[in-house]
DNA sequence: CTAGTTGCAAAGCATTTGCCTGTGG
DNA sequence: CCACAGGCAAATGCTTTGCAACTAG
């Protein structure tokens, strides 16, 4: 990210003031508060560089599409939560013994995602 | 599925024959062997039926199109393992303990995937 | 100044849908 | 016969890319 430019800044805000894995669109509309010409062709190059930056890493849950979050918060192994009633996403801390039990012979794991649904704490009541 | 057409017994014949959860492109290759008039359309729609009608299920892994597996592989509560060098996808038996405890209080846990990757026998050589 | 950036529109993919023709029962 | 199916092309939704205009340093 060679230059500050207004957009970019309005990007980093925006994923940094989320409480977890953002969309792409969901930057946008954020950003957008800021930078009335934000662009979303704008939000997704930014992103890639971030990413290639290692300032943010892709969340990938399965049948959605990408979020993004701090590297920072992926500095420390974790996995994620979806909120299956306002579809939020959140930070798991830890992990779980036993994943290489399920390994047939012959193969070698090098890493794994979990997800767990349910409702969050908020729509839990 | 009301009739029994060319097509349809193509794309059943796909799924069974596979080693496990296969995409749409790869059924349709696979069924265009034996009806040379199949249509990617098709595919999808008889994809869309079998899981309405319980015969398949949507096996999604982060950041890939969807596949599909034989609901009867699904019965038994499994996961999944792609290989990052030839890009297959096998089922995995079994599970973990312990998810439960990776949950925030306040937070409830309905259902969890897992995804492992790494090198599957065959290519691990 | 001027190379890096952005905005806009067009292009890509995977998937869905409309519509008219074909066919299983 | 004729309602259900299939083929084809156009439409979607998300993401990427080409290119000319813009701006940070």
């Amino acid at each position: 990210m060679d230059r500050r430019t207004r957009q970019r800044l309005a990007i980093v805000e925006a994923i940094e003031k989320a409480s977890g894995p953002v969309m792409p669109q969901e930057i946008l509309r954020v950003a957008a508060a800021n930078v009335a010409s934000m662009n979303l062709s704008t939000v997704y190059r930014t992103l890639s560089r971030m990413v290639a930056e290692g300032v943010i890493v892709p969340v990938q849950l399965p049948g959605e599409p990408v979020r993004y979050e701090r590297r920072e918060a992926a500095d420390t192994h974790h996995h994620h939560f979806r909120c299956t009633s306002c579809d939020s996403v959140y930070d798991l801390a830890g992990c779980v013994a036993g994943l290489k039990s399920l390994l047939p012979r012959g193969f070698k794991m090098i890493r794994h995602d979990i997800t767990l649904y349910g409702t969050c704490r908020k729509c839990g009541a």
